[in-house]
DNA sequence: CCGGTTCTGTGCGATGGCGTACCGAGTGGC
DNA sequence: GCCACTCGGTACGCCATCGCACAGAACCGG
């Protein structure tokens, strides 16, 4: 059950929206490509777009600490990029690199300012989405320091799958390395016993999932809380009783 | 230099509000004791009451999972419980219990959510707040996956320092391990460590900081990060500039 | 003053991950 | 078809932390 429309045309956050409201939002983005390793925004930089991804991946990672850094957000067609701006904020609070293919609608900061003030069923959503967030990072903090790197990587495939709506990942043991703030020979390990147990195969970055089920019990707990925590705030319609405020 | 005004008689979040509506927030608040071990709110739960720290801390954690958890956020009166409301959910993510002895000063839910209409100078800082907690966490979960305990340990020391607006700390190993997610046997060798490089001296759950230059120096710099994103987000002057008094 | 409790110090083997390094297999450019 | 490069597999010693356990020191209530 991942959160996200598996084929869906546009996004989990728009596509709840009131027809006419959700026709004006779309008729003041544009659509773009999401290329690999595009960086959509450096940390402390202003926002000047967000992105709405319909397909594929932002990949949001913490400044290097000598080197190192760790993914601290993954935004699919369920999310946003850019979400500060909600906040009347538009400093980005991080890096934010293309992972996964595809495509994004995409709106400039300041029309997307005004989009906010003239349609209250959108700030709603997207301030529940923001709670998501919030909520979410808290776990994969927790994931982080108590959790192996057999099953976080486990977690960390899913995840990307359901954002990438495409049987194969395009992805090396080396990036996985990265996100997950471990070595790449701690990744190889790690994939070669989940390979072994047939729950993927892969090969020269490119990464099958051949056993869900399997790889969902291969994971931790956090998979299936993330969603939980997303499903609760934005309600199980993904939306659909928007309006059922507080 | 740290974030917290060493004595101040409110909370940093509002001492900066312009005079009139100040007076008013403060209106529809009373004050509180917070004891510690008070639990103000868990996971789940309904938010019935914000509060704004003026001396003492708040500890918030996430979901135990197998019995450990983690510190995922610290309040003090930098800072304030509840700010889910400022988005307009009422559902607490986290469990919240007093860590430090101190007050606070209390609203309820519903008044403070029409404050938040009412006083759009107070809205804009809550949401910049939030902004700066979603930084800290993320900045915690670097921190915590890649600092070794004692340095965790003396960040952590300083930041409940600066929460507590005293010199000494009441705090025991075993409660310092489960907020940095480790073994109390862990926390008893870093403290050791750093009492006989005399920055610290405790004895029993008196925890006093003897040299807070070289503590930090111990700590990582995720304690410098955290107090440059807070002055970076909330404005350097801190809200002293207004109402600053004697 | 005594006995129970809390808090701290310490030791031990186990282990997960680290840093580093090397090598082979596959791939793409020319 | 060859070469340079990327990617993945594996190994070795090291180390921070783990889980567990035990004992002494300080404190508290009766």
């Amino acid at each position: 059950m991942p959160i996200h429309p598996p084929a869906s045309d546009t996004n989990g956050l728009l596509a709840a929206l009131p027809r006419s409201e959700r026709r004006r939002f779309l008729g003041g983005c544009r659509q773009v490509e999401l290329t690999v390793a595009d960086v959509l925004s450096s940390s402390g930089e202003r926002i000047r777009r967000v992105y709405f991804p319909i397909a594929g991946s932002v990949s949001q990672t913490t400044p290097e600490i000598d080197g190192a850094s760790l993914e601290v957000g993954l935004i699919g067609n369920e999310g946003m990029l850019g979400i500060s701006l909600v906040l009347g904020i538009d400093v980005s609070p991080s890096r934010a690199v293309v992972q996964g293919r595809g495509s994004a609608l995409c709106m400039d900061a300041a029309p997307f300012r005004r989009q906010l003030v003239a349609n209250p069923a959108l700030l709603r959503r997207l301030n529940r989405y923001f709670l998501v967030v919030m909520q979410q990072l808290a776990q994969t903090a927790a994931c982080t320091r108590f959790h192996l790197v057999e099953a976080r990587l486990a977690r960390l495939l899913l995840m990307t799958q359901d954002r990438a709506h495409a049987g194969a990942l395009r992805i090396t043991h080396e990036v996985l390395a990265r996100r997950l703030g471990v070595r790449r020979a701690g990744v190889t390990t790690a994939a070669t016993s989940l390979q072994r147990r047939a729950l993927i195969s892969y090969c020269r970055g490119d990464i099958t999932i051949l056993d869900r089920d399997g790889l969902k019990a291969a994971a931790c707990e956090c998979y299936a809380l993330d969603n939980a925590i997303y499903s609760r705030v934005m309600g199980d319609g993904r939306g659909r009783r928007i309006g059922a405020g507080p």
